[in-house]
DNA sequence: TGAGCCTGTCATTGT
DNA sequence: AGACAATGACAGGCT
């Protein structure tokens, strides 16, 4: 089907072999003749695009050769003298292919395979390896083409009937060593290089494209045999085809050039290797470090938009606080509000009936639990404060070698443990914060607050370690902590409580989790016995028949056996007088059966 | 409002 | 003996 310009008839042959041929494994989709109509239609306007497009190249074919008559005063058909000079060629075919701007002055914007087309329709070359190689790069594509864009087969390396085949003509020689230093640019082959590795190893799928998804997309006319959009459409990224809407590239307005060169690579004017590359591989560009990463995120327009990714930078626990200046209002009341449930200090300050007034700034470490509740009310602010107090405290050359990297992965964890954090009042514990020490009361909320309890009270007791490291600690690094910072008696008993409790925490979860995991393998266990008993069961019941079975067998048997004994008298025996029996030895009796 | 679940905590025991 | 893990029990919060 690969027909260029595929008349009517040859379609309606086409059409007559599809429906003889039911082997050929095509979906019922392609015998619908309404699909089909529309598959025509399409190939119509194909057709009519594709020859809009021939006469533009036809047009900028000769505005190519005009330009190229201007640049040579021996009237041949080559854009310039080429300089032999090895660091200007990589310079000079830019130069060459930038003369060739056609595409600025018609107004009309075209893609470097384009031009890459028009050179070689204008001056073909017979085939050569560096060709073969640029345009190689168009059969490794994935066929990935929307059907308003004609699918172009490789033009020089097809050697099937070309519609429009340019004449055999010889490329003068200045044109064709300008094309090979085209070629063997070091960027141009980097680009297509990283087109071909890109294309072998990531495609850009299009998953909602019925362009991809349209099993016959191969039919649509493959008129030109020079790759042009083919190839452009093959590789760049999914957004870029998104935005040929139907519209033939090359018959872009001028006044959209620019949008179109953002937007659509292949209606770039300047044909520098650079642009090149930077057109199809804009993140690859951007990203001049990590060029396969800027290959893989093309799939989605919205990918450049979004800002590169910061490397991945230590956190900083004391940013964490959502709202510092909210939270500083309440510091005042959340400072005074520190507690240790250890039973050390749980002396009730004087001024813990008045909230208002802070013993924060007395230096008084010595909480009731009613005070803890109170710290409950403003778990908020007691996470920022705790970030703030530690902002404050946190004294970094306590920390050195292991335990700075355990302070960061304690605070990590703490950042997440902040996370479902609710915010909550309970009228019932306001009342009650007066309660004594070690009322269950201060147990409420308990979800709300989890560890930032225990962080409200190491931040009113000014205990400069986190909670994630009073409790992840291992025992040496964490004495060797405690032995390094004075601390005072109820500062040690929170330390002490805070890992107990943090452990236990932890315990707990470990062993639920263990608990579940048991009765989970119990259930595995349960499941798999009951199938066996099932089993057995019907093993049993089969055991049964099968038994009953030969018990039958056997009792026909013996009759039979009966049957055929007969006594001196002709007379048989009955069963019921006599029974059969055998002895040891194998031998049979026949034995009188004992009245009863 | 009560039931059920989840989670933190405490007390206890074992390692 | 002390630290720690494991676990039952309890309580509070949440749905």
């Amino acid at each position: 089907t690969g027909c260029g310009g595929c008349s009517s008839h040859d379609m309606n042959l086409i059409d007559i072999l599809w429906k003889q041929d039911i082997d050929l494994g095509a979906r019922r989709e392609v015998f619908d003749y309404n699909h089909r109509q529309k598959e025509h239609e399409l190939q119509r306007q194909l057709e009519l695009e594709e020859e809009k497009r021939l006469h533009l190249l036809r047009e900028q074919e000769k505005a190519l050769l005009a330009q190229l008559q201007l640049d040579e005063e021996t009237g041949e058909y080559i854009p310039r003298p080429l300089p032999s000079a090895p660091l200007q060629s990589a310079v000079t075919p830019l130069e060459v292919t930038q003369n060739v701007s056609f595409t600025e002055e018609n107004g009309d914007a075209m893609s470097f395979d384009e031009c890459l087309q028009l050179l070689a329709e204008t001056f073909p070359v017979e085939e050569t390896e560096d060709t073969s190689v640029c345009l190689d790069t168009t059969t490794v594509s994935p066929p990935m083409m929307s059907p308003e864009q004609p699918a172009l087969p490789p033009a020089t390396l097809s050697p099937g009937p070309l519609p429009t085949p340019p004449p055999p003509q010889r490329m003068s020689p200045d044109l064709e060593q300008a094309w090979m230093e085209l070629l063997s640019l070091p960027e141009l082959q980097q680009c297509l290089s990283m087109q071909m590795e890109d294309t072998q190893s990531t495609t850009y799928p299009l998953p909602n494209s019925p362009e991809v998804q349209n099993p016959n997309y191969s039919f649509y006319p493959m008129t030109n045999l020079t790759e042009g959009e083919t190839n452009n459409v093959n590789v760049c990224p999914a957004e870029f085809m998104n935005t040929f809407d139907g519209s033939v590239p090359s018959m872009a307005p001028p006044d959209n050039l620019s949008q179109m060169k953002a937007k659509a690579p292949q209606l770039n004017t300047d044909f520098t290797a650079e642009s090149f590359c930077d057109i199809f591989y804009p993140n690859a560009i951007l990203e001049e470090s990590g060029g396969q990463q800027g290959l893989e995120g093309h799939e989605n327009d919205s990918m450049s938009d979004i800002p590169t990714k910061p490397p991945l930078t230590p956190v900083d626990p004391y940013s964490l606080s959502p709202g510092d200046a909210f939270d500083r209002g309440k510091q005042s009341l959340t400072a005074e509000l520190p507690d240790s449930d250890s039973g050390i200090s749980s002396n009730t300050s004087p001024n813990a009936s008045s909230p208002g007034k802070s013993v924060y700034g007395d230096g008084s470490f010595l909480y009731s639990d009613s005070d803890m509740e109170e710290m409950d009310h403003n778990p908020g602010s007691a996470e920022s404060d705790y970030s703030e107090m530690f902002s404050i405290n946190f004294q970094p050359d306590d920390f050195q070698g292991a335990l700075s990297l355990t302070s960061l992965t304690g605070q990590l964890q703490e950042q997440q443990e902040k996370k479902p954090k609710q915010h909550k009042t309970d009228p019932a514990e306001e009342s009650g914060h007066n309660n004594a020490p070690f009322t269950k009361d201060k147990q409420k909320k308990r979800s709300d607050v989890r560890l930032s309890r225990d962080e409200q009270r190491a931040k009113a007791l000014k205990i400069p370690f986190t909670v994630a490291m009073i409790t992840n600690l291992p025992v040496d690094d964490f004495n060797e902590l405690m032995s390094k910072h004075q601390l005072n008696e109820a500062q040690l008993a929170l330390v002490r409580d805070i890992r107990r409790r943090g452990k236990n925490k932890v315990a707990a979860q470990n062993c639920r989790k263990r608990k579940m995991e048991n009765i989970m393998g119990l259930e595995g266990e349960l499941d798999s016995l009951k199938e066996e008993k099932e089993r057995l069961l019907s093993e049993k019941s089969q055991n049964t028949a099968n038994l009953k079975e030969m018990k039958q067998q056997l009792n026909s048997l013996y009759l039979e056996v009966f049957s055929m004994l007969r006594d001196e008298k002709g007379n048989s025996y009955s069963p019921s007088d006599y029974s059969l029996q055998q002895s040891t030895n194998g031998s049979i009796f026949l034995v009188p059966r004992s009245p009863v």
